[in-house]
DNA sequence: AATCAAAATGCTCATTCTGAGTATAACATA
DNA sequence: TATGTTATACTCAGAATGAGCATTTTGATT
């Protein structure tokens, strides 16, 4: 105790330790955006292409600017620069701090990267070759759970299985096996669609990803099979993840989709986009009964005719929610799986 | 979209833009600890002094240092070799990255500080005057509704009722009035325990608090009346009221507590200390039945005797819930107002 | 015009979960 | 032995959930 005591004050004095990282050591500091939209059926990602020749999918990132007064408004400011999005519900994801990502320069640095996640109402579909919105379940097929199981999973267990049996030990192997357990549920019994980052640190660690053979290229042969989803740049995927599983969660407890709605919509295109989102099939009736009663929606008034069957109501958003219930939130449960 | 991808492509190949915070500019990164621990009555946090003369209490932090693979390896390194402290539980906050800290020299620099909460088993008191277990309600006195409705409540809200008048214009009011009725639930009816760090915010920018004269000291004759809690350094006082909020948010839907529980404990214990975290009272029946029901906890087959009436059962945490629950939390709602 | 497919919308029903109690048991101590 | 204190068992009504069936209203097809 005394001895954290001493340091701390030491510090305060402006007095220094040995091999912290000082000012002029080699240190970026990033900010990355997660910028998320969806359309009905869709949820989106907005990705730019960087690296010349073997160009990867990147999220858009930028460095931390003196004048910017806070991280956010950073954020906010440089991305409504350069994609002329303006951010709506923004916030901050986690801090990535890695050693060892290689600047361009080769050397090893401290790349610290603080990833934020932003919701959208989606643009133009972005006509250049350089900034796209995609699908994000082309990142992580395993994760789109709406049509039945996934076709991927099969062989991604496999992988996994595999992997986990080749631990070195025996405590290993039931560590691994455990993790296994609780990321994919044995399989699909109790599917929880929050754990896309327990996923693909799994999928990383056995190998199960591009991004793995490319850090620790050893790697390449010992473990030949297949690699899973398209691969993103850096550690960009692992962000993706962590910003995918973070929206399922708040999702339930707070009315962040809407944030993704345009100002008036139907019942049935609110719960697509919840699919689309969490992907899981939900109970329509249950849905509805859910979202009214909790008070979510008002009637617009109006009638939308593109539904292909019966006219639907038009709703639009009650901002007033937020002052009313604590944690107004679509809570899903899911339906039964889907016929196909 | 263009531009922006222009920029990407244009970083990693090495370029660089202009007022970018370069290697070499003012800019320290620091870890920040906050760690928490709780006697079955008081929920506690780990506090140095530090600065010569007018010692502000404060929350341990470290610096970055190079040699760390990732930030949190590098804070559990740095907390067990200063503290002793073993950290069980360890999870990131929140980066906070306002310009404007002032650093030991007096420049304004950017200070990012990647903060995180910690959760141990509390050990010896601390002996030293240096670093000590203190009770965090100290700097927030308002959020501990364990005996009805806090002593500090109506000051507190008088204070913020006249802010909200002083608002210049219609709208600002409007908004302020709005942010009250939210973190404070309109005085009482629906307490939300979670909103720590909201209710914080307020007081600081009405001036409430200490750290907000002592960060624009030209608000120290315009707004006289009293502060409330006590103050921390710098924005720790902020830091604790994210990893309060926090907590108190995990505690609900993951086993979070039982990191801060002995091997052994009764249910009345275990009670005891959820209350202490939340800062409301529980009802004990169906608080037992909830974390029974759950699979929460086993016999241990001894008793306790210390109970001062009937012995209790002692049990312990089943670890294996981890393994079958997907969300295995301590559900709370809060019982009625306490007799006293 | 009659029929069909696709939604939207309305309503039911059994089950489980919650909130709030009442009642009883088992100790320490005055 | 009476009293205070805590543990533990059990009840009960109301709300929330999960799963369905039934009916309505369109456009598209026979």
């Amino acid at each position: 105790m005394q001895k954290l005591a001493d340091k701390a004050a030491a510090l305060a004095a402006g007095g220094r330790v040995p091999r912290e990282i000082e000012l002029g050591a080699a240190l970026a500091i990033r900010l990355c955006a997660v910028i998320l939209a969806a359309t009905a059926r869709e949820p989106r990602v907005l990705t730019v292409r960087i690296g010349g020749e073997e160009a990867a999918e990147a999220l858009p990132s930028g460095p931390l600017e003196i004048e910017h007064r806070t991280l956010e408004l950073g954020l906010r400011a440089w991305v409504e620069r350069q994609t002329s999005h303006i951010l709506g519900y923004v916030e901050q994801l986690y801090t990535f701090g890695d050693r060892d990502r290689l600047e361009g320069d080769g050397r090893p640095t401290r790349a610290l990267t603080v990833a934020y996640l932003a919701l959208v109402l989606e643009a133009r579909p972005a006509g250049t070759a350089e900034a796209n919105w995609q699908n994000w379940y082309r990142y992580f097929p395993w994760e789109d759970w709406r049509d039945g199981e996934p076709a991927v999973l099969g062989a991604l267990l496999r992988g996994l299985a595999d992997w986990a049996r080749a631990a070195p030990g025996e405590g290993e192997r039931r560590l691994r096996e455990e993790r296994l357990w609780l990321a994919f549920a044995a399989g699909a019994a109790a599917w929880n669609e929050e754990l896309v980052l327990e996923r693909y640190e799994l999928l990383y660690e056995a190998g199960l990803v591009a991004e793995r053979r490319r850090d620790l290229p050893s790697l390449g042969e010992a473990a030949p099979g297949p690699v899973f989803g398209q691969a993103m740049a850096a550690d960009h995927r692992r962000i993706l993840a962590t910003a995918i599983g973070r929206l399922r969660g708040k999702i339930k407890y707070r009315p962040v989709v809407f944030e993704l709605m345009p100002p008036a919509f139907t019942l049935l295109q609110l719960q697509r986009t919840v699919e689309a989102l969490s992907g899981v099939r939900l109970h329509k009736q249950n849905f509805r009964r859910l979202v009214e009663q909790q008070g979510l929606v008002e009637e617009t008034g109006e009638l939308s005719l593109d539904t292909g069957g019966r006219p639907a109501r038009l709703v639009r958003f009650r901002r007033e929610v937020l002052l009313e219930r604590p944690a107004p939130g679509v809570r899903l449960r899911a339906g039964r799986r889907v016929p196909a």
